[in-house]
DNA sequence: GCGACAG
DNA sequence: ATCTTGTCGC
């Protein structure tokens, strides 16, 4: 079991690090990407399934995917979900026989209490360019800026609320792409008739029946 | 103390 | 996330 307390401080330190450099994240153009991954978890009994689905980044089609078992070592805490499910999902992204370009996750990046969500921890343990893109808001204030409902935390623009076929998505900074791309590579992986993104769609889709 | 609270 | 009945609407 992890304590709670020592993984709150953890977040905090590396939160400000990663707010610190965000200006630094570059701007990714789609042209840039050659693979694309969305994750996921779901549950089974007292086990945590972590999925990676591999997406050709232009067509988003998808290429092949894995997946890890792992025992949770923690409850679900608000804030603490990377806890959690990162290391099933690190794990499976692990097995997948090409290193993905960019990860979408299926929950908040700096939108979060310590700017240290999900997304972001699992594109700083793997050193990748991430997304976070949740169903529900956790962190942050909704500010009309430019035309655009921005997600604002930490004093800093770090998401966007996206609408899309009636329900509202929570996109936010993972880690090492700027909020622009983010949003911009977002949009491009919506789809009419899809709630989610191509990525985490197809990762839920997998994710769901394995929980069976 | 009260309410909020990703998956 | 997962467990679950009925109900509303195309």
């Amino acid at each position: 079991m992890i304590d709670v307390e020592r993984a709150k401080r953890l977040q905090k330190l590396l939160g400000e690090r990663a707010l610190r450099e965000l200006e630094e994240y570059p701007d990714i153009d789609l042209s840039e990407l050659t693979y694309v991954s969305g994750v996921d978890a779901s549950y089974s009994g007292n086990e945590v399934i972590g999925v990676a689905v591999l997406l050709d980044a232009l067509s988003l089609k998808l290429i092949t995917y894995s997946t890890s078992r792992k025992k949770p070592q923690i409850p679900y805490i608000p804030g603490l979900l990377a806890f959690r499910e990162a290391p099933a999902i690190i794990s499976a992204l692990a097995k997948l026989p090409e290193k993905p370009d960019l990860i979408v996750v299926d929950g908040h990046g700096l939108s979060h209490p310590r700017a240290f969500g999900i997304a972001t921890h699992i594109g700083l343990v793997l050193k990748r360019a991430s997304i976070g893109v949740a169903k529900k808001p956790l962190y942050g204030e909704v500010k009309l800026i430019d035309g655009r409902e921005l997600i604002v935390a930490h004093g800093r623009a770090v998401g966007a609320l996206i609408r899309h076929g009636g329900a509202r998505l929570y996109v936010s900074i993972g880690y090492g792409v700027s909020l622009r791309s983010s949003i911009k590579l977002v949009e491009f992986m919506l789809k009419p008739g899809v709630k989610l993104p191509i990525p985490t769609h197809e990762a839920d889709n997998i994710s769901r029946k394995l929980s069976l």
